[in-house]
DNA sequence: ACCTTCATTGGACAGAGTTG
DNA sequence: CAACTCTGTCCAATGAAGGT
């Protein structure tokens, strides 16, 4: 056995000791709620907390700041902050997979925008909800199904999609534009895997959209791509905040509190067919995006290993790999190197006894060296004890052959 | 994180339609 | 009619996304 080999590590120091510590515990009760809930003002804790994880090699480590990703959050809400580029990685895997893009964007003219309010003074006809297509977050889920059943096809068992236009594709919700801020202007921007279309398919296209959402005047554009460089920039585009503002519309901005605002269909499991430095060749900054992929999806970027199993959760039975949050200080602590601003960290590694620990954390390590240090003495005390009694069994057998 | 919610997937089932 | 396919609905298992 390795006794001096390579020694605990940081996800395993994380999720073992670093949680006792006095004041590194997250403040209770709920700092996630403070970090999570749109509904809470306070300031933010973005990046104060972060989870840890190891790659099964035991060489790699990494850390994931967290951060709220809500789109009025002075952090998360800036173009190409840590949350905006979490979510460019996670399409990205998917954008790969396809060689021209189209791109739809779907926007309800002024008269729709507001109807079917929720709030504390609801659209009411009758005493029933008036139904609309985006001013509530049933609207707005009801609505992305009939957009999506257009262009997807209607769902039937296990023959999947039948009747739509495209494969697969995925969608995201915009909710304010550029050009009057604080104006509420719903838009799907989705994106399909399909280049050019014919002009008389594509206004098929928009008539079926317009004929299931009872909406004859809705606008739809339509265009489409094929150079790697755009559709990152697509990717950007579609993945950036847009409800830059609370106070635009504090009750549509509750609406929107767990709503899932990523929608995708059809099968991601082919090929990539083009490369991120494709992109790069093209001026994309597409610093980071393989690496923070592969952590979203469990998988080591240095060495493609999976990351190291910590524990499984007793409900679920899942694996865990992150450990449960700590303080960010460690990151500096452990000289972390962030990956382009993503919010991910590689930690660099070194021996555990290298790094700076509190009293209470060098204590529990202690105590593991000395639990440590007492075997490594017990292993060696039994292995002289072997090799006497081997030298003392030779010396009693050449004594027999020398006599 | 790790729990919850929600969409997707694909099997079971059944009535309608088709074929010989 | 029997056997088969087509089509639609229901449902459990799975998996992704967002937050107590």
């Amino acid at each position: 056995g390795d006794l001096s080999g390579p020694s605990p590590i940081p996800a395993s120091v994380a999720g073992q000791t670093l949680g006792v510590v006095q004041g590194a515990k997250p403040p209770e009760p709920s700092y996630k709620d403070s970090l999570a809930n749109p509904a809470t003002q306070e300031k933010s804790t973005c990046g104060a907390w972060a989870i840890v994880a190891d790659c099964s090699s035991g060489q790699h480590h990494f850390a994931k700041k967290l951060v709220c990703g809500k789109e009025w959050c002075p952090d998360c809400g800036q173009d190409n902050s840590a949350a905006n580029k979490r979510r460019q990685a996670r399409i990205l895997p998917k954008l790969q997979q396809v060689a021209r893009l189209g791109y739809f964007v779907i926007e309800f003219p002024d008269v729709y925008r507001h109807i079917g309010h929720r709030g504390e003074d609801p659209d009411l006809d009758g005493g029933k909800y008036v139904a609309g297509w985006c001013y509530s977050k049933a609207d707005l889920r009801a609505t992305t199904n009939t957009i999506v059943n257009v262009l997807a096809g209607e769902r039937c068992g296990r023959r999947g999609r039948v009747g739509g236009y495209f494969g697969r594709g995925l969608g995201r919700w915009h909710w304010f534009g550029e050009k009057c801020p604080g104006k509420y202007n719903p838009h799907f921007n989705v994106l399909v895997d399909g280049g050019f279309l014919e002009p008389e398919l594509l206004e098929t296209i928009k008539a079926d959209l317009r004929a299931a959402l009872n909406v004859p005047d809705l606008i739809v554009h339509y265009s489409h791509f094929d150079k790697p460089g755009q559709i990152v920039q697509k990717a950007r585009y579609v993945t950036r905040a847009t409800f830059h503002n609370y106070d635009w519309n504090p009750y549509m901005a509750d609406e929107l509190y767990n709503f899932r605002n990523v929608r995708w269909w059809g099968s991601w499991s082919g090929p990539v067919v083009w490369e991120l430095n494709e992109a790069e060749a093209e001026g994309e900054d597409v610093d980071g995006f393989q690496a923070v992929s592969c952590l979203q999806e469990g998988v080591c970027p240095d060495c493609g290993q999976p990351l190291k199993v910590l524990r499984y959760n007793h409900k679920t039975g899942k694996p865990v790999q992150w450990s449960r949050p700590v303080d960010s200080v460690y990151l500096d602590l452990w000289q972390a190197e962030e990956i382009s601003g993503s919010g991910y960290y590689r930690i660099p590694h070194r021996e555990w006894t290298g790094y700076n620990f509190s009293p209470g954390e060098l204590l529990k390590l202690e105590e593991m060296e000395a639990r440590k240090r007492a075997w490594v003495r017990v292993a060696a005390e039994r292995a002289e004890r072997e090799r006497a009694v081997e030298a003392e069994y030779q010396a009693v057998l050449w004594r027999g052959l020398m006599n």
